[in-house]
RNA sequence: GGGGGUGUAACUCAGUUGGUAGAGUAACGGCCUUUUAAGCCGUGAGUCCUGGGUUCGAGUCCCAGCGCCCCCA
């Protein structure tokens, strides 16, 4: 993009001013955040009773009256009126500013906090400084910036422009403080697994590959951190979470990044129940404290409970406790099939236009189950006894070795958490690695994780694992219907930057070959 | 990978059957010292995503490509 030329001359006419465009800091002194000025100060105040102070900001509004100048500044915190008048800055002064002045440009101001005739609670300015000038106009206050694309490749700019998603950040990071906290309060410790995996276990995803020049090793990105975080149990620490990305290479939806945040908790002498309690009271007091409980806006707002929270045009209900339910009774009761019989799961299978060529078994039944189950499960219901097919790191449940002791918390047709008691039998964990090599398939580690093995050889106490999906569990609360609006930079294919300079020659190299290969093209 | 949608000024969007490219906001000039989507008068602003084609004439129709969105696999 180009600087358009009036802003140009501004920046010269500054700098013919001896004014700074850009200066390290703002010599008035005492800058206040907007939202701790107005809790201090009273406007109301008798005259010799006001509050001085200074705030600093964006200017998002500019209402020019001639010899007096309405400026709305924005900080982080919120947003005040600043009034600037000739007499009170002097003429030289004023009229530079009036001149140069854009929205978007950053100032500081300094003067006596009062109430305009209108009642608007107002700095009245008696010095002013321009803290940083901007040469793009910010998108329009009043339609906000709508366009998703521009949206996305300059998240800046949305931020700038819409409130909503300056507030989805803030309540995103709120939830992994809270996150983070709750597990602390409970004797968790933090830790941090390696990014760089040899073998990339711990779930069922094509990794992304990389390389490590001096080792001359090939590295992927891990899909996981579960295998190094339960080596952390072998090694003695009885409570350990990490909060941090995975990687996956896989398609993009919106519900998926290649990028995602995952908080994994592994608790020692835990089971599986143990994790249903605390993940409800985890979700639940989340949902509470951070979900959006707001249906519909402005004369029709209507403010709700806050144990429900509102997703698009349906409302999400976390009261405890959470519905519960096999897999295998709602497979029955959503798609009709038997989750233990073939033929029944075959069957249903075509019945329901899921594909089964070339499929394993558990994989037609999964796939059955996230087309007609999930998409039924709104509140939040923690689906029990799953394939233990489906289960290569989790314990059989003692009452029927065709299911794992694991559950999946599903909410709005998402699965938000995934637990289980852990798999502690090396020789039970090393004969399902083998068979999942023995699979070949892209999605399934090539290699088994021998170092794992030994690890459990050393011995691991009975434990249980979750894992909860942050930018899911964001989305849930925040109402966002894909998953780019709560990651602040998601994946899109690269564009605009460098484009304008690498495009000339990638064209010319282009129609040359077009020309070379067909010179008569006009003729076919 | 397949299907559908979409791309017009800095922003939000119109654009009829194919006939000189439009509005509001923002910008620029003017008036106004209590406005708040300030107001009034005036001005400038475009690679209509890109490249072909049809046509006397294409933002509009056709073909190909690119980005983005959605659905399916």
């Amino acid at each position: 993009m180009q600087v358009p030329a009036d802003r140009i001359d501004k920046l010269t006419r500054l700098r013919e001013a001896g004014i700074a465009p850009w200066p390290a800091g703002s010599s008035l002194p005492d800058r206040e955040r907007i939202a701790d000025l107005l809790e201090r100060a009273d406007p109301d105040a008798p005259d010799g009773e006001r509050a001085t102070a200074t705030v600093a900001g964006r200017v998002a509004s500019l209402r020019d009256h001639g010899n007096s100048l309405f400026v709305d500044l924005r900080d982080d915190s919120g947003r005040v009126q600043v009034f600037l008048r000739k007499k009170a800055l002097g003429e030289e002064r004023f009229t530079l500013l009036k001149e140069v002045l854009d929205l978007g440009d950053f100032l500081a101001a300094r003067g006596e906090l009062a109430r305009t005739r209108m009642g608007e609670t107002t700095v009245f300015a008696d010095d002013v400084e321009l803290l940083s000038k901007s040469l793009f106009a910010p998108p329009s206050e009043w339609y906000g910036l709508a366009d998703v694309e521009t949206r996305l490749r300059r998240r800046y700019a949305d931020l700038i422009a819409n409130p909503e998603s300056f507030g989805r950040f803030r309540t995103r990071s709120a939830i992994v403080r809270d996150t983070r906290r709750f597990l602390e309060d409970r004797g968790f410790m933090e830790v941090e697994t390696p990014m760089l995996h040899a073998i990339a276990g711990g779930a069922a995803a094509r990794p992304f590959m990389t390389h490590h020049n001096t080792l001359h090793l090939d590295l992927h990105l891990r899909i996981a951190p579960e295998l190094h975080l339960k080596r952390l149990l072998v090694g003695g620490y009885e409570r350990v979470f990490e909060i941090g990305r995975n990687f996956r290479n896989e398609g993009l939806s919106p519900r998926h990044n290649p990028e995602f945040s995952m908080m994994e908790a592994y608790w020692a002498y835990a089971r599986m129940d143990d994790w249903i309690e605390s993940c409800e009271e985890l979700v639940a007091s989340l949902a509470a404290d951070h979900g959006l409980h707001t249906r519909g806006d402005g004369e029709e707002a209507e403010e709700l409970p806050r144990h429900q929270v509102v997703r698009g045009d349906h409302v999400i209900d976390f009261s405890r406790p959470f519905r519960r339910a096999t897999y295998a009774e709602l497979v029955r009761e959503y798609a009709d099939a038997d989750v233990f019989d073939e033929a029944s799961v075959r069957e249903a299978a075509k019945r329901h236009g899921v594909e089964v060529a070339g499929r394993r078994l558990e994989q037609v039944v999964d796939d059955l189950f996230g087309h007609c189950v999930e998409p039924h499960l709104v509140d939040p219901t923690f689906v029990t006894h799953l394939p233990l097919a489906l289960s290569p790191l989790s314990k059989a449940s003692p009452d029927d070795p065709r299911v794992a002791e694991r559950f999946e918390l599903i909410v709005d047709g998402m699965e938000l958490a995934n637990a289980f008691s852990e798999l502690n039998d090396p020789e039970d964990q090393l004969a399902r690695f083998e068979a999942q090599v023995a699979e070949r398939d892209p999605e399934l580690p090539a290699e088994v994780d021998h170092d794992y093995v030994d690890a459990l050889r050393y011995g691991m106490p009975p434990a249980a694992g979750i894992g909860i999906g942050i930018d899911r569990l964001v989305m849930l609360l925040t109402g966002a219907e894909s998953i780019r609006e709560v990651i602040l930079f998601p994946l899109l294919r690269p564009r605009a930057a460098g484009a304008e300079d690498e495009e000339a020659p990638a064209d010319a190299a282009t129609s040359d070959e077009a020309a070379g290969a067909s010179p008569d093209v006009a003729a076919g």
